[in-house]
DNA sequence: TGGTCCGGTCGATCTCGTCCACTACACGAG
DNA sequence: CTCGTGTAGTGGACGAGATCGACCGGACCA
């Protein structure tokens, strides 16, 4: 993970589908040694794939939320998280040192999809109570942040 | 936005570097149509770009905090938004309804990061209170739901 | 009937991806 | 010092993919 490793990184995460061929380019190499270079990074799991990024409105899931679930003291973690990940509207799903301790991001069409759902959250066994918080706008999200000078040992390897 | 358009698309999120080739047969077009039909999402709005996919850990980020934001009577969003906006921690910022009027996706490389991270959003002008959670685990994040049937007129056109 | 638009196909051409052999350099052992 | 060895990059060759223009056929409408 040298500096040509971070720059590689930078570029797929602002253009994921930049060709090998441009990448040389931007990094002096030449586009089998990029290939190598981005071959080593995937399987290292620094680069964990490629997505193309939805506009959610434009697919008709206008509307974000962001639920807090708090359990109650009979809680199977491993049961609750099966559950969730089986809700194909939770985008995102955290596991929080706090009294919530998940908090989910979950998209729908409608509001009567997100009462629906809400209200599936909180049949799960273990889930005392749930909090849901409408996002009125996404200011943005999943910015890519500088990679820290550092950042190189802490990989799977 | 047909039956079509949506599959591209569901390929696409999946994975990102697919080529036009292999959308083509996968749909049962030629790579030209194919690559028409994506063009047309790219310029409706549809698909807003291409990303890799990096773990945050992998290259130093290995901390994960959710940061809500109280603010004040005097509160001028605009100039918060754009002084998060200059905080390239924050990963994602929402706008929500409710006491916390944001909640910001940050991640840092230390502990010692994420307390200045703290403080310098504290300070700014606007800013009442802010209350942080730190992530123990995301158990997923960004996972594609499938495309809602009437997912059409509502893009940007 | 005929014109036009839209979406698709087909074929030509250029670029890109990918494989392989070779090279340059750093490192350690004998 | 010399010799292997491992790592990283180069360059060429070849097949696959991307891209462009010309053409085709159905839907729609006067």
């Amino acid at each position: 993970m040298d500096e040509i490793d971070r720059t590689i990184v930078n570029l797929l995460r602002a253009d994921g589908r930049t060709s090998y061929a441009e990448l040389a380019r931007r990094v002096g190499l030449t586009a089998p040694s990029v290939q190598d270079r981005v071959v080593k990074l995937e399987r290292n799991g620094v680069i964990a794939g490629y997505k193309a990024v939805i506009d959610s409105e434009a697919i008709g899931l206008g509307i974000t939320a962001l639920i807090g679930i708090i359990p109650d003291n009979s809680a199977d973690h491993l049961d609750i998280c099966e559950r969730l990940r089986a809700i194909p509207q939770i985008e995102s799903c955290y596991f929080l040192a706090g009294v919530e301790c998940y908090q989910l991001k979950v998209r729908v069409p409608k509001m009567g999809d997100l009462e629906r759902l809400i209200h599936r959250v909180g049949a799960i066994p273990g889930v005392a109570q749930t909090r849901t918080t409408i996002t009125l706008s996404t200011k943005w999200e999943d910015r890519p942040q500088p990679i820290p000078e550092d950042g190189d040992g802490h990989g799977v390897g």
